[in-house]
DNA sequence: GGACTTGAATGACTGCACTCAGGTTTAAGT
DNA sequence: ACTTAAACCTGAGTGCAGTCATTCAAGTCC
């Protein structure tokens, strides 16, 4: 009886290259983790995937893109966790700037990484690689117009001001927020500050007052 | 009598400095405009400016702080003439609209150098940088402001929303927006959709309407 | 099983950003 | 005018991302 490491009915080509994929980004992950970005060589990520350095650039076009493909693996599930139930007692407010604090906590668990990885998305040549971030932008702009959404059901907020209009705008004062603690701009305090004042801003500005 | 070239009473050596500061960010900035931001090497730089290679890392730490260089020097004097006249006609929208369109122009003159720039305002070591962008995000942010005040004013906007908070809510709408163009993570038509509505968005929701 | 085709893997090589040990120019002191 | 100290400049050298001509393995057909 064979374990299911074996080629699987796609053929032994497409197995191989899957195993190799797998190999490059955990050792891409493992390394990044350990040493930070810019001080992990591609050199390095080769050898711990059992791969010659010219393979990785047949995996990922940059180096960048193998962030990238780390990134993407965990983020989304950390959004997906995110939870947005209907009778959530919490204030609109509150429920946002929680959702914002578990993604700031994921780029917390290393500051360099979350820099190189801001940076690189901006602009991503790799079209695979954008369809990932977009899928991650929309996925937590949902989450947002979710919340938004129970919280006029709910009569929290005044109906006429279009919930998804709302979220967008959130979605876009959080990342701001974001680069501008990465880049260094302000402390964490200024920040959470600023987000919460913009917050409040945003959403009172639709509610009935 | 000597043309104003010659060293002034702060000492030949500052002269010299600011006579090699000069030389390298006018090279730089031809060179960028004429081959692009990666293609234009350091070395070309350097030549063109009359240094040698090493002597380009003293007066920018690194490649990216020259492409700063070149943009603050252009943006700031862009920023500077935006008019923002308290007896303008037009409907808000429409100003804060063509306040951004403005800018995006800039960005449109040249959408690789564009890219590179937004890439690498993310994160800038060197402090003197982070402060002249800090000095145009808020020269930015304050003809927002002007712009919404002066409706305020008029009477064309509840008075009831801070207008500080729309302004800097406005300007982080804008400030995706160009993101997502210059990512090509959505066509320029899609852009100005996106952002006309969400301007109208943010600004209705603190109208009486 | 052998002959042929396709496309994946390899690693020596290239080009470029950035460094640093040593040389040169300016300024200040006497 | 001479010495000394400090600031400034230099360019050969270093390390790394990414390329490409060649080799090798997997699939296909008879």
């Amino acid at each position: 009886m064979s374990a299911n490491t074996d080629p699987p009915v796609t053929g032994r080509r497409e197995w191989n290259k899957q195993q190799k994929r797998d190999r490059i980004v955990t050792a891409a992950r493992t390394l990044f983790y350990a040493q930070g970005y810019k001080k992990t060589t591609t050199q390095q990520i080769a050898r711990a995937a059992q791969v010659a350095s010219g393979t990785l650039f047949l995996y990922a076009k940059a180096k960048e893109d193998l962030l990238l493909l780390v990134f993407y693996e965990e983020f989304i599930e950390i959004i997906d966790e995110i939870p947005v139930s209907a009778d959530n007692a919490l204030p609109v407010e509150q429920q946002v700037l929680a959702l914002f604090n578990t993604l700031f906590d994921y780029h917390a668990r290393d500051i360099e990484l979350a820099r190189e990885l801001i940076k690189v998305i901006t602009f991503v040549s790799d079209p695979d690689r954008r369809e990932d971030l977009m899928e991650i932008h929309f996925a937590t702009e949902r989450k947002l117009h979710q919340i938004v959404a129970h919280a006029q059901a709910k009569g929290m907020l005044s109906g006429r001001a279009d919930a998804l209009i709302i979220a967008r705008t959130l979605f876009r004062v959080y990342y701001h927020t974001l680069l501008i603690w990465l880049g260094s701009y302000a402390n964490k305090d200024q920040c959470n500050a600023d987000l919460s004042e913009l917050i409040h801003g945003v959403l009172s500005l639709g509610s009935r007052g």
